[in-house]
DNA sequence: TCAAAAGTGTTGGACCTACACCCATGT
DNA sequence: ACATGGGTGTAGGTCCAACACTTTTGA
């Protein structure tokens, strides 16, 4: 990109304080999956899902949870001030983490007008992080509703998310509508109610909802497993973020080209030993797209 | 999300003008579907993507070609700009939008630092638009490569994309990185050289790549046509979005529960004539995702 | 008559679903 | 011995690519 002359002088005189700007925060919702709780020796432990939420200490919102975040200075891009905040407010520094959506609802904030980048990061870390608390995630679906007119649809979904531990329990519903008529298609959620602060728990659902619709033609799930897995560990990663129960030797098949069998088993188990594998980095290496 | 009487004390003292804020701004990329002139009377035209580009009035880059965007004010949201922005600037007030990304980069604009949401935008309109003009799309790759390694691999895709018109015609190149190393995926979209303003280009980029892969799985092509049409336009528009030649019959197989049939047809051709189509809007009514 | 598009039918193969079945282990 | 998970095989169906073929029109 050329600046011209003319760019140049303009630039010199510009000033940029005299227009009234939102301020820029980005916000990370950090999930992993862990085991539960199994005390039956033959069992294998089920996994289920956890975000990470702290407990705020400053206003706005004081005391109650929230997903991480912090405001953006003119000195980082998103990306590197997402990294930092992850680093310095949790002390996590690998993970996986796509942009996720941008909010910019005019009441989101009650201080000012923030408009907000999230991001959706992943971790198998297993240990605890500072600053904040894992919560179990559990999504149940409190209602559907479809309507039909000769022009189209809707559909009204009401469900409720409970993020919970061993002393909190949080519940929000959320009120999903999808209304379809010749061609003009809008997707709406509102929070009905919430026990988080600001919108969080929206940026919650929608990034539960990335997570789902990337499962199926990505790798995605990999970055909340450890290095070495077994493939019903990975199985049941899939059926706890789908919500639904896989058939064994199906699914082998489909993911048996983004795995590769390590020669290692695991033992201990009233059963038998079960082979560990690893991710293919290369399984989407012909891949012509993008 | 009630309010605590602490946050209500701290509201009042609350100024957000200490802190050093970027601006922050939408970009709309429009993009629309027409026919190639086409002279034999027995031949169907064509079909062609285009880009709406304004030439810009005042700087940075006066002279040179930009997508429509504005900056937001505190009264609006995001949604509500962008649409204000695309109706005021080129006098579009029906299309089809989806927020595409967020760019955050540091020296993306000369003036300051400025945060941009851009948006997707596709009309059917075949009408010229307000303050700026139509150009041609064409993507060209100019090279491929791939590196292999045992822990993973990288792909670097050179392409060049041309946009033009009866009178202009502008080049960019862009490169495209994706690294993949044990779960460490890094994507990189770098222009190397371009003939627009700002980092337009790669929004452009961005939005075209975000059309190809919701083609798949989703009825977003039909916002480029008009509402009745043929399986032939349809498959045209498919064809020239993806690059590539779809064979007849299994495409209108494919399609079959996207479409309704009318009971119209077209005439005035050295051909058979051909059904019309529109869209079926209760295409997806049972999807129970989302 | 003929070139071009509209539209249907068929065949072989890839993949998916559901289920049955055997293997190996620790207690 | 046995409950539990590990792992393989297979029959039936669905879907898709590829290609052949018929129909209809305006000039």
């Amino acid at each position: 990109m050329e600046i011209s002359n003319q760019d140049k002088k303009f630039l010199e005189l510009y000033s940029d304080s005299e227009y009234q700007k939102p301020s820029v925060s980005i916000d990370a919702i950090i999930f992993r999956m862990v085991d539960k709780d199994c005390n039956n020796y033959r069992k294998l432990p089920q996994k289920k899902l956890q975000v990470f939420l702290t407990k705020r200490k400053y206003p706005p919102f004081v005391g109650q949870y929230a997903i991480i975040g912090t405001f953006i200075d003119l000195n980082h891009t998103l990306n590197e001030t997402m990294k930092l905040c992850v680093k310095n407010k949790v002390g996590l520094e690998k993970f996986y983490n796509e942009q996720l959506f941008t909010f910019g609802e005019k009441q989101r904030d009650p201080r000012t007008r923030v408009v907000s980048v999230s991001y959706l990061l992943l971790t198998s870390a297993q240990e605890e992080l500072e600053n904040g608390e894992w919560f179990d995630v559990d999504l149940e679906r409190l209602s559907t509703n479809i309507s039909s007119f000769n022009d189209g649809y809707s559909r009204e979904k009401t469900v409720k998310l409970i993020l919970s531990n061993s002393e909190t329990k949080l519940e929000s519903i959320l009120k999903i509508k999808i209304e379809n008529k010749e061609l003009e298609t809008t997707k709406d959620v509102e929070i009905v109610s919430t026990e988080l602060a600001f919108d969080h728990i929206k940026m919650i659902y929608y990034a539960i909802d990335r997570i789902k619709n990337k499962l199926e033609y990505t790798d995605i799930a990999f970055n909340l497993l450890p290095k070495k897995f077994t493939l019903t560990e990975l199985k049941n990663c899939y059926e706890v973020l789908l919500g639904t129960k896989l058939l064994d030797a199906n699914f082998r098949r489909k993911i048996n080209g983004l795995v590769l069998p390590l020669n290692e088993f695991t033992s201990d188990k009233g059963h038998r030993p079960s082979q560990l594998f690893k991710h293919n980095p290369n399984w989407d290496k012909d891949n012509d797209e993008l």
